[in-house]
RNA sequence: GGAGGGGUUCCCGAGCGGUCAAAGGGAUCAGACUGUAAAUCUGCCGGCUCUGCCUUCGAAGGUUCGAAUCCUUCCCCCUCCA
């Protein structure tokens, strides 16, 4: 195993909050496999890059030789919501937790190591405590320490309900690590009062107690609030390349620190070189950007994929030529508004007008300013915006 | 169980009988500037066979020359008291 500094390093990278710290150096100076546990939810298959920020953590340690495991909360996802928001949750059926726990493994073997890797569900352990099993364990705990839970007290001095089941969540989520018998548990910041039952529970079954390890949320396009799908500011792990790597070259310089420090594999040293050179003008901040989009596009689409990307970038929009796949599309439209929006490029005729109104709309390198413009028959390649193109055949 | 407040275009939110496709902000999109950066500025921001027409203001009816605005019923949210 590589020295314990740099290991050390390459852990507390990026991490938010790690409890406690030196009880985490011992584990790695035993020199032992350690147990790295990783809970997920069932209920959400699509993983964007802000999942992978912990991932990438749970990569790290595999690096050094540690074993990953992580466990499907099938179990726990039938006691409902735990952040409150929403007082009811659909209940999966086994097939559609399956189903996902199956998608979500498609995409987490993009980044970890499936050797290194178990997966495990929880039921398989939690069914067996059955009630007097849930009594015990529910015994562990008062309820001013539940309350201490931020969720909870913000709730209860709100007035809001709580129901008594939710208070079993942590507990479940914490007997998981007591089941396998976890040397370290990852989660995001949000997740701490329940990362810390884990230890509570530990030292009470006589174990010792795991270290807990919280990343920060990673922020999203826009460089204001953490990426989330429904804010539409997120990058998917199965994106096309040139989306991909698109989105990256589109968010701020500042941001891209923040990415780099969460999501590249290059040594906090390297990272800081590059950062280095940037400021002192000795590299243009948006070849650094490039090489971050470039390492990101590969990881999940492969290196050709990602120089591919990167070409075709930098042609279409450093030199403005015509990327190579555009659509082809067959249209018999009769005027501009209509060819448009058949040939895909415009949701509306009424969109479709505004561009040309606004001087966004080009046939064959021209600008097409008048929305009357006749449709002559023939083919042409006709571009809405920077990044719509298709070549349209019009054929009355 | 009792009392009250509210549901408006992607989101927040104004409008409270005609001048409303509906103020203002945000997001998106486009233009300028650039490094497709970011920030900033400008414009656009329901649909169509587009100088006009059609469909929208929780749902369905009604009053009116005319309703997002008034009335009736229904559905859904929220706050306070018990």
């Amino acid at each position: 195993m590589t020295d314990i500094e740099s290991a050390m390093r390459e852990i507390t990278r990026g991490a938010e909050e790690i409890i406690p710290l030196e009880e985490l150096r011992k584990k790695l100076e035993s020199g032992r496999q350690l147990t790295v546990k990783l809970g997920m939810d069932p209920t959400a298959p699509d993983i964007h890059l802000g999942h992978t920020v912990i991932l990438n953590k749970l990569r790290t340690f595999q690096k050094l030789g540690h074993k990953i495991v992580l466990i499907i909360g099938d179990f726990t996802a039938s006691i409902g919501d735990p952040s409150g928001k929403n007082s009811t949750r659909p209940v999966l059926s086994r097939q559609a937790i399956e189903a996902n726990a199956k998608t979500y493994a498609d995409q987490v073997f993009r980044i970890l190591d499936p050797k290194l890797t178990e997966i495990r569900y929880n039921s398989e352990w939690s069914e067996k405590l059955g009630a007097a099993g849930t009594i015990r364990l529910a015994a562990k705990l008062t309820v001013a320490r539940m309350l201490e839970r931020d969720d909870f007290s913000k709730r209860f001095a709100a007035r809001q309900p709580i129901a008594i089941h939710e208070f079993l969540y942590p507990l479940f989520q914490g007997y998981d690590s007591v089941a396998i018998k976890a040397d370290v548990e990852l989660g995001g910041t949000d997740q701490k009062f329940n990362l810390l039952m884990g230890r509570e529970l530990q030292k009470d079954a006589g174990m010792e107690p795991q270290c807990v390890l919280m990343m920060p949320l990673l922020v999203g396009l826009d460089g204001v609030v953490k990426m989330s799908k429904s804010k539409h500011n997120y990058i998917g792990v199965t994106e096309p390349p040139k989306e991909m790597f698109g989105k990256i070259m589109s968010i701020s310089d500042a941001l891209m620190w923040n990415y780099y420090t969460l999501l590249s594999e290059k040594t906090t040293e390297e990272i800081e070189d590059l950062k280095k050179r940037c400021m002192s003008d000795q590299l243009n901040p948006r070849d650094a950007k490039i090489e971050l989009g470039r390492e990101l596009v590969a990881r999940f689409h492969g290196a050709q994929a990602a120089d591919a990307a990167v070409e075709g970038f930098k042609s279409q929009f450093a030199k403005g030529a015509i990327p190579e796949d555009i659509a082809e599309v067959e249209v018999s439209s009769q005027s501009v508004p209509n060819l448009l929006k058949d040939a895909g490029l415009c949701a509306t005729t009424s969109e479709a007008m505004r561009m040309i109104a606004q001087n966004a709309v080009k046939c064959d390198g021209e600008a097409v300013t008048d929305k009357k413009a006749p449709v002559a028959e023939g083919t042409a390649v006709w571009q809405v915006g920077k990044r719509r193109f298709a070549r349209v055949t019009v054929k009355h």
